[in-house]
RNA sequence: GGGCGAGUGGUGGAACGGUAGACACGCUGGUCUUAGGAACCAGUGCCGAAAGGCGUAGGGGUUCAAAUCCCCUCUUGCCCACCA
């Protein structure tokens, strides 16, 4: 771009300037952060991108804007920063372009890595390049395997055969995670069970320390109790029953054995375990029921029941885990034929299957309480099986026969043997305590704290992943490669799309499968599954500590100088997925000795999202893109929806059996996040072009706070690039010295001249240093964008009556170009050097609000009569107490105010308020 | 159904329990001009000529004082949803 076109836009010249000061700060290496250092470190961390074909789009400096605002003034307050970047490439879209395109993902990565990184230099992010990784390859990823092999040492890696969640369209496995609904979060498509051997990670094991570790961390409470409910840890008991003998097939009747004199017991002696938050109903169990997956189901099942279980249980199979949580559908069961001894009181109790026991959670069965579980009640009304109620709430006899809900709540435990008459109540409960107690002594069962968290699974049937690093040997069984053998490298392959049996692409790669034992030197097959991709951000952040270790992940004396994360900046939609992951991961490697950091992140940080007006199917909230359009004139549209806020009736073209044509559709507009396949992407190369960098990053943290969501406007951001061109102009004439403008009012009434002028510019330019200081520390940026924006009008008003050369105006200046620094970092640099100074703002010393200049001399206070504003009073600061009530009730306003009226009370607030009730 | 948020002008949003609407966008009028994606000046919550009154989803409450705290209702966003 031209400077003449530069000068016709009547602007500043953005572009020159974001590019001069980009080059200069890449080549003195300004944003590069030293391992060692005599500053306090301070560890900036923007969740790294998956690199996807369509770039960067606006919505996403969402997040790395505000990052590198924080970056920038941690670094001028004096500290190290650490703000590295780096590409989480492994996985799915990156292999889907690879198939589509036919190459290979590994040659698509590289040039993906590049385009975001020169889109994020055009941002002026201040990432320390010199530290950028790449999980994808083999200096990163050998690491992963590293980690895998410590977890398999220690027993929390494991391989299990497990029903999985299998999406066909996708031909994967995919985590509990990325089932949304029943369907494949990615593809839609529902997701059916299948068993496979999988490996999982046991974070099992530290379901109790990721609950306890989340009261140390400085996290918003929603992700907090997001995870907490995830782990889903509850108190109670787990309780066996015995399963009595077959019923005697010669009368179909069940043979009812004394359990005192004999055996009830089947065959073997089998018991069905259940789990239980609330032991202390066990008398009151009156039945119970299996999942159809239970194992059980087969060998209790009587030969009359067989026909109708084994029906139930197919069904149950072709449902969607969607159908099968679904709770307004009525709950529907079989009953086993068979029965079991309720170990409290021996009373015999039936069997039934029902899908609404799920085979995940607890041991799969339950013991049915219908009196005091809702849906346990349900289930007995519809089937007639009996409710015996053992928990009275105060002042209330329930009869089972007549109870029309469930009573869940508290009361007095009856009919319940030994904890007769004893306090009802969940969790801390005496009844629980008591309940529990008396199984021990029975044999029958034992307190357990059961936890809805489940493994995780790692497996990927995928090419483009980490290599397990596990060999599967005939004579030694599973056989870890050692450690010296890392990595085990992804190789080359023609053909990415997994085959129909699910297996990984790997495996059909001889060379890879096949080697040598590293146990016995025998003929051994490599694992073909690859790890999911949440692997490599579990632990990412500190390899940015040490991000060129060669032999090993990281050291752990850099790691422990950086970790942990200070900020950790990243959406929402992390909560349970990958924070809950990277907090598992430190935990174990902390246990290794490996940091000494147990926790991540000491404080997180989630972004809203920014959103496009986008057209959407009249009643739905499903987009429509813009080719599908017959006719599309979107700006008319958008005002007419705007206008009166009806559908706009409109056609599209639709393709039914390879047949196109044309269907009429109504049409509305609502804000959904920005995208590339909705074709509401706006870039921010062309948005740097347009208005530059400084200008969009401003409109971002200006447009709405930090967590809140962005409703997109160009004609928004507009403002902020002409707040820049006024800055610009208005720090150039002080540099220049140069007279007010011709445009200027006129500065007869009032000029700098004046020493109240100077007293109050200097003390808006100490206001605003200690508020931006303070915004920018709680990421409050929107207001210190208005802060800002009050300091510049304060200077230009100055500055326009004559002061242009005053050393207030100076000081001013300064300030202004220092505290927008870390906001737009172009700008203020330019002006910075033209100011005359050296060296990059980047290590510059944050300004200092002096508080004797930032005090105001007068404070207007206002005067309430009961609570109603009445009148305004301009006081000096420091007016006691008295005197102010005084003041307030001088007031020729309030006298005439307060005529017939009784003074009660006066409440003075000192250099606030003064507020007389009176009647 | 459960959990966590949120509801303030035409719009985005400000407001330690103490002047509601900062700062912007837009709009209205004006100045200037090399007619621009300008710049500058003034105005802009609602009713009212004014005085004044009314105003933070609705209804109660606490308080000298509530957008802010408490209770109920409505609307809305996100997350989890038969978890025994």
């Amino acid at each position: 771009m031209s400077d003449e076109t530069v000068e016709e836009s009547g602007r500043y010249p953005f572009r020159e300037i974001e590019k001069t000061w980009q080059v200069r700060w890449a080549d003195a290496s300004v944003h590069r952060a030293e391992n060692e250092s005599s500053r306090p470190k301070h560890y900036v961390l923007v969740m790294f991108p998956y690199p996807s074909g369509s770039g960067l789009h606006v919505g996403h400096c969402k997040n790395y804007v505000p990052g590198d605002v924080a970056a920038r003034f941690k670094s001028m307050q004096g500290f190290n920063v650490l703000n590295p970047m780096g590409w989480d490439a492994f996985g799915q879209p990156a292999e889907q372009d690879a198939i589509k395109n036919g190459v290979n993902p590994r040659q698509i990565v590289p040039k993906l890595a590049e385009i975001y990184k020169k889109q994020l230099d055009i941002l002026g992010v201040s990432y320390d390049w010199s530290r950028e990784i790449n999980t994808t390859s083999p200096e990163y990823y050998r690491w992963n395997q590293w980690i895998f092999l410590k977890l398999f040492e220690k027993g929390l890696a494991y391989r299990d055969f497990a029903p999985v969640n299998w999406c066909d369209n996708d031909k994967t496995v995919l985590a509990n995670e990325e089932v949304v609904d029943g369907k494949c979060w990615r593809c839609g498509s529902v997701v059916q069970k299948r068993p496979l051997a999988q490996w999982k990670f046991k974070i099992t094991a530290y379901a109790d320390k990721l609950i306890e570790g989340l009261d140390k961390i400085n996290w918003a409470e929603g992700v907090k109790t997001q995870q907490r409910e995830w782990i889903g840890r509850s108190e109670g008991a787990e309780v066996d029953f015995a399963v009595m003998a077959s019923p005697n097939p010669d009368n179909g009747e069940p043979k009812v054995e004394n359990s005192e004199s004999g055996s009830p017991l089947l065959g073997l002696g089998d018991k069905i375990t259940v789990f239980t938050t609330r032991p202390d109903t066990l008398w009151g169990a009156t039945f119970m029921v299996l999942s159809p997956e239970h194992p059980l189901v087969s060998q209790i099942t009587t030969p009359e029941q067989k026909s109708s279980i084994e029906s139930y249980i197919s069904e149950a199979a072709k449902k969607s885990e969607a159908d099968r949580t679904d709770d307004t559908k009525e709950k529907t069961g079989v009953f086993t034929g068979a029965y079991a001894v309720n170990p409290v009181n021996d009373a015999k109790v039936p069997i039934w299957i029902a899908d609404y026991v799920l085979t995940g959670y607890g041991t799969g069965a339950i013991m049915a309480v219908p009196a005091h579980d809702q849906r346990d009640f349900e289930f007995a009304r519809k089937y007639n099986l009996e409710i015996k109620v053992v928990v009275q709430p105060e002042g209330e006899k329930l009869d089972g026969a007549t109870l029309d809900a469930a009573w869940p709540g508290d009361g007095t435990m009856a009919s319940s043997g030994v904890i007769d008459g004893i306090p009802a109540g969940k969790g801390e409960g005496e009844s629980v305590k008591a309940a529990i107690v008396h199984l021990a002594t029975l044999g029958a069962g034992r307190g357990k704290i059961q936890f809805r968290l489940r493994d995780w699974l790692i497996s990927r049937q995928r090419y483009w992943g980490t290599p397990i690093p596990i060999v599967h040997c005939l004579a030694c069984g599973i056989v870890p490669v050692p450690e010296s053998e890392l990595p085990v490298v992804l190789p080359d392959i023609e053909e990415y799309r997994p085959g129909p049996d699910g297996r990984s692409p790997l495996s059909t790669v001889p060379e890879f499968v096949n080697c040598a034992c590293p146990k016995c030197g025998g003929k051994a097959e490599r694992e073909t599954d690859t790890m999911a991709g949440a692997m490599d951000s579990s632990w990412y952040f500190l390899r940015f500590a040490d991000p060129k270790n060669s032999e090993r992940a990281f050291d752990t004396k850099i790691a422990n100088d950086w970790m942990p994360i200070d900020t950790y900046i990243g959406g929402r939609e992390h909560a349970v997925g990958h924070l809950l992951y990277c907090r598992f991961f430190t935990k174990f490697l902390h246990e290794l000795g490996l940091c000494d950091a147990d926790e991540p992140a000491a404080s997180l940080k989630n972004q809203g999202m920014l959103n496009a007006y986008t057209p959407i199917l009249s009643g739905t909230d499903k987009a429509i893109k813009p080719e599908e359009f017959v006719h599309y004139p979107r700006e008319d549209w958008i005002a007419a929806y705007n206008q009166n806020k009806k559908p706009i009736p409109a056609e599209r073209y639709v393709e039914l059996d390879g047949v196109k044509s044309v269907e009429p559709i109504e049409v509305e507009f609502s804000w959904l996040k920005m995208s590339k396949s909705k074709k509401t992407a706006v870039t921010p190369d062309e948005m740097a072009e347009k208005y530059g960098a400084d200008a969009l990053r401003l409109y971002i943290l200006f447009e709405a706070p930090f967590e809140s969501d962005i409703q997109w406007s160009e004609e928004r951001m507009n403002g902020t690039f002409r707040f820049l061109g006024r800055v610009w102009d208005i720090i150039m004439n002080v540099i220049e010295g140069s007279p007010s403008p011709d445009n200027a009012p006129d500065p007869s009434n009032g000029g700098p001249d004046k020493e109240s002028e100077v007293r109050a510019l200097r003390r808006k330019t100490h206001q605003s240093i200690a508020k931006v200081t303070d915004d920018l520390e709680n990421f409050r940026f929107n207001t210190a964008v208005s802060a800002l924006m009050i300091l510049s009008e304060s200077l230009r008003k100055f500055v326009n009556a004559g002061g242009t050369s005053h050393p207030a105006a100076r000081e001013a200046a300064e300030a202004l170009v220092l505290l927008l620094a870390p906001m737009a970092p172009h700008l203020a640099d330019e002006l910075w050097s033209r100011l005359g100074a050296e060296g990059f703002l980047y290590r510059t010393d944050w300004p200092k609000s002096d508080p004797a200049l930032a005090a105001e001399d007068e404070l207007t206070v206002v005067v309430q009569i009961n609570g109603k504003l009445r009148d305004k009073l301009v006081v000096p600061a420091g007016t006691s107490r008295e005197e102010q009530e005084a003041a307030a009730l001088a007031s020729e306003k309030i006298q005439s105010d307060l005529s017939c009226l009784t003074v009660r009370k006066v409440i003075v607030v000192p250099g606030k308020l003064v507020n007389i009730v009176a009647n």
